[in-house]
DNA sequence: CTCTAAGCGAAGTATGGACTCCGTTTATGG
DNA sequence: CCATAAACGGAGTCCATACTTCGCTTAGAG
């Protein structure tokens, strides 16, 4: 592959992070190639369908949340790592999830496959913090889950103060709590 | 206004409840028409625009909220109270709040206008539960609604087991909780 | 430097969905 | 029951947008 496409990849990429993550499924190719500086062609020449470069914007988002998730599941302190990961994971992966929710029920094998890793391995930081006796033991990573989600979707709908995020934050933390 | 012609309207309305409640804005007119029973241009013929059925729909549904969050707001009990009119929303507001985010930032006034009222309900009965001592008093109505907000979101776009959401709703519960 | 294949973008085409027109049907007051 | 105006539905129109075509440009190996 030429050095020109790569760059170009790496920007349409990026565009579509940032179309998608703010504008929805309402986002527009045409709108993805403009802010990536690229006619309309490239980005069909590089993602033969608008969904595979939603997916393939998915994948690269997901892999990244993945890193930091891992290394919470390794820290010392379990419990300061699960409040970090679930702040980042808000903070970060706010666009990912809006992005998640426009593939509807038909996500691809890809996307499936790092979202299953991710899972896991937020499971086992939360385990790890419920070992250590800092979190109450009747909660699993889907309830997590189904918050870090709720909240992150609604911050990447409409605008929230930081503010009031971190006290929304805190609120969830208190109440995994034991 | 014709006996038969009030009937459609109400069909469309919750027609368009259903469809847009599940689908988000890619649900079409088409299918509004189709799951209410009537031609299309009977929708248009009731509602000018899209978005003015949407507004309609989304009218429908915060009134109906609203009765709720006042009883909620003079009820003898108000922690009880709270944690009630906290499920309710999550669970009957679902729909309600997909169809928000669809509208962003031009909300018409009459969405504003009961949107507004049901949140100041929401706020006496928060400020209820924290004058009898069950809630903490550092936090506000925004942060209560960021947390149910995403919750109803998410519940909204994929379906979760009741018995996940419950503890979901419990752990923000006991967030909240002295 | 040159040659060529890979890459590019502007100008298309096609499809889907919002909205309209008009001939037909039906509720309902007298 | 009948007359009539209100309501209806389906067949369009028009526009937005996903995707294609093709002639031009340029990276980079020899």
């Amino acid at each position: 592959m030429r050095q020109d496409a790569r760059e170009n990849r790496e920007r349409i990429l990026a565009a579509a992070e940032h179309v998608f993550g703010t504008r929805g499924e309402t986002g527009s190719t045409e709108e993805v190639a403009r802010v990536a500086g690229v006619g309309i062609a490239t980005v069909f020449r590089h993602f033969p369908t608008k969904e595979a470069l939603v997916e393939a914007a998915l994948v690269r988002h997901f892999v990244g949340l993945l890193g930091r998730s891992r290394a919470a599941a390794t820290a010392p302190d379990p419990s300061a790592a699960l409040s970090t990961l679930i702040h980042e994971m808000i903070e970060r992966g706010a666009s990912k999830l809006t992005l998640a929710s426009m593939l509807g029920d038909d996500a691809p094998p890809a996307v499936v496959a790092v979202s299953t890793e991710l899972k896991s391995a937020v499971d086992t930081a939360l385990r790890r913090a419920q070992a250590a006796g800092s979190v109450r033991p009747d909660v699993g990573v889907e309830e997590l889950y189904l918050l870090i989600r709720g909240l992150a979707q609604t911050t990447a709908a409409t605008p929230v103060p930081a503010a009031v995020l971190d006290r929304a934050v805190e609120v969830i933390l208190a109440g995994f709590a034991t």
